[in-house]
DNA sequence: ACATGCGGGACTACCCGTTGCT
DNA sequence: AGCAACGGGTAGTCCCGCATGT
């Protein structure tokens, strides 16, 4: 949907507040009669555009969890080009970051209903669980324990994302976010070579 | 003053733009007219708010930085002990972390001109030097090198810090924050213990 | 036709400019697509509403005067059984009256056109003409001249009518109407019993 | 109030629904911002407006009262008088009678809150009283009862007075009012010279 | 004869940040 | 500092059109 494109990127520069629908109109060209079809108010329309990037950020997850099934067997491994994907993905950036909507989002947290923010939450949880379920491999097949709290490291990788997208957007420097997960990589490297 | 202790909580719950005058008078009693007294536009108050912002945050980080200079001698110490600062601070939390105006800001850069971004990112820059220095006296009091570029490395405390924010915000936990930091200490300790 | 009864009652209650399309939709669970069928405009329905009412209206006043054409013979008591006629109908009210569309239709004159306020005046002029012969029989009859102006003396049913909804719907008093009706019909008595 | 008169005069044509911000606006020549400075809402105007038409109504009722008490002593001329003050109102109209935002308002009964319909209610039964008190002081000075219930009686003026204004703007037909009037006045004469 | 999908665009009530007068 | 006003902007509704299908 052309709305919702239009709508990310005004999002991600004004924020949800600072983003008219005469702005979301002037961009796709179509009239407010139309918009309104679609969308019955502006936070319907916040919700549809939180699904979409949600959708899209999983999607990412995915190919990535796809890819390093299909290339590697032992855990640590899969682990390592789990991050690794995304730190080539970062990498490949010609132009900055265009933002991340959860970050707005939870800016400003009270211009949102329930049903919004467990869309982000939720996300935030898949991911977790996901890096969970890698960890989790890595350390029974090597039959180490890194000696740290296995679910705040996996929630580490978002928290590294995200801050990454916060400076990035702050500095203007679009090498930062791979160098920020790059550390991550490094982190876990360091904790499973120590065996 | 009152109106920015009032404005900054108003922003940080409903971002910039979604944070109209007529709610910070209504919060502080005071009038339209009294509030254009003091702030001749909104972006002044804008203005206003980051720089009160960016003094207490780096006054936390000042009041780190002198206490380590008292109580340890050895730079890897004082390193790690202002990160033990901040996870002190942050594990206190009664309630949920009130949030960071900094990602306020950078969620919707559209709405502040450059004055405004440079102090956040003069901000940054400071923590980034203030990092660099003791990661520096660290390296060359050890004489070793840790194999990792040093200047992300000093950003990633403020990455972490940003990115444990906002997922804090998002999944009401406030003791995830404390948790996130103790991983980049966890990291920078053994990064400096290999040798 | 199941719109115009929903809409009337909805005009009834909201005004004709009170009403949207929309909430007429909703009553009647029909689409656009079939109400555009059946009226072009807004402008349209009303003129079939109010041309609906007006018949009902009329269809009152026939039945009144052929139930004392065949009852009575003698003017008089065919005039004081006509009024009896409203007074009994409006006694029997279970609940509060309605409401009148005509009132609804001069209330706000600039809504409708020409045509539309030609029936509303066309009706009423009916009742005139009903109410003159009623009156100029009885007149001729009794070969008594009551002093008034028998055209004003017409139109004053209508009238009382017209003010007791008025005044009925502001106090919630479905009982007003017949009360004030017999006071018109007591008027005609001693009007003509004088003689 | 400029606006409170431009206003009337709107609402009356239109209907309250029907009259919008801007055509008040546009006839008073003020701006968006200073009409919402002095109402916050429409419906705050609606109050405004009906208390100052319910202020004038009763400031005539008023003055037809004072005038009787000072000119006459008998209960009887003074009630004929107080009715006869307001056909001469009535007949001295030069135009159309503008209309009666009673009529406006119970005309579209849903679109007021109970507040504005008091006031409404409240006027109505203010007449009530009056002409109770105007007939209960001839019944009792005359010691003669008219074989109708008084209160209904009493509601009568206002009914006619109501109907009148329907009738009057439906046939365009300015005399009504004050003919109508005539009628009531008669009708009381009728009733106390019986004895 | 009626329903559905998709729109058009002017309008509505109301809010916004701002300004000038006092 | 407070009161009144400014005027463009806000989300959202209105009546209505049109094409397609049954």
């Amino acid at each position: 949907d052309k709305i919702i494109a239009e709508a990310r990127s005004l999002v991600l520069k004004n924020g949800f507040s600072g983003t008219s629908i005469d702005q979301i109109l002037d961009r796709t060209g179509i009239t407010k009669g139309a918009f309104f079809y679609h969308f019955k108010t502006k936070n319907i329309l916040a919700k549809a555009l939180i699904e979409d990037f949600a959708n899209e950020d999983l999607g990412y997850m995915r190919k990535s969890l796809e890819m390093v099934n299909e290339k590697y067997d032992k855990p640590l491994d899969k682990l390592l080009a789990f991050i690794q994907y995304f730190i080539d993905m970062m990498s490949g950036l010609t132009e900055a970051y265009p933002g991340c909507l959860y970050i707005s989002y939870t800016s400003e947290p009270n211009q949102f209903d329930e049903e919004i923010k467990e869309v982000v939450s939720g996300t935030i949880l898949i991911w977790r669980n996901t890096m969970m379920k890698l960890l989790e491999d890595t350390v029974e097949d090597l039959g180490i324990k890194p000696g740290v709290d296995l679910q705040s490291l996996a929630d580490h990788l978002f928290i590294v994302f995200e801050g990454s997208f916060v400076v990035s957007q702050a500095l203007e420097d679009k090498d930062l976010i791979a160098n920020q997960i790059k550390h991550y990589k490094h982190y876990l490297e360091v904790l499973f070579k120590k065996a």
